[in-house]
DNA sequence: TTGCTAATGATAAGCTAATATCATTTTACA
DNA sequence: TGTAAAATGATATTAGCTTATCATTAGCAA
């Protein structure tokens, strides 16, 4: 699959600056609301289209919970987890990790990775 | 909805048995593999009726990883978490778990639930 | 500027899982 | 055993998300 250049439009900036500007993992549709407004009529395959190339280019990163659609945030978080929120349904990171995990699985089972999900009511929600 | 009387059937009777004796979380293609043997002809529909039937009974509880179909796994076997293996592509039970998860949330967050999934190969797979 | 072609946006199509439909078979009670 | 109605199984349909299509717009190098 040539890939051939890549270039400079207002649509993938306003993505990038919306993603980066971020403090918690959005999804498509927040991220095709938060990016409207830098880049007017902006469409959903163009949104899609640069989650797809900021992925592989390794700037951002799927967030992957059960029942929801995938949300996407900037890679250069370290690793920590997220916590979903039942009624506004938003997504949030949470700091730290305790990282004997791993030591939970059977014995001859590898482990490569892990995911920790906390739900409840964000601060908003349970206020 | 009139839910009506309920009738033993071979297929239903199929579908627990397999459930009963499963050691690790079975999503509904396991079950119609494994539950075939038992009774067959099974069709697809009637295990997610089955299933549906032993849910709302409270019998099983469904095992939700991202990406993957339900699983389900009796409901008897306490607080516990899953270890999905990337090449196999099965669910096991892993024993265990640190509860103070919770204390990750940030403050006035309501932790209400948490769950932990662990990725890798599992010890078949590893070999 | 011009011209080539990547990018966009509206929408159709695809995918996977789960539910609904319906003619036929079975259960279970009278 | 006869029979009303629940259950089955094959398949159509829905639902949610993602990708493909294609005519039009717009980056950008000459």
């Amino acid at each position: 699959m040539p890939t051939g250049p890549t270039r400079k439009t207002k649509q993938r900036d306003a993505v990038r600056a919306v993603l980066g500007a971020a403090e918690r993992p959005l999804s498509i549709d927040e991220l095709l609301k938060a990016a409207s407004r830098r880049a007017d009529g902006l469409g959903v395959a163009t949104v899609y289209r640069a989650v797809a190339l900021l992925l592989d280019e390794g700037w951002i990163e799927a967030v992957e919970i059960p029942g929801e659609p995938a949300r996407y945030e900037r890679s250069d978080k370290g690793h920590h987890h997220h916590f979903q929120c039942e009624k506004c349904d938003r997504a949030f990171d949470i700091a730290g990790c305790l990282d004997n995990l791993r030591k939970l699985a059977p014995p001859k089972f590898r482990v490569k990775e892990h995911s920790v999900t906390l739900y409840g009511l964000c601060a908003a929600c349970a206020a």
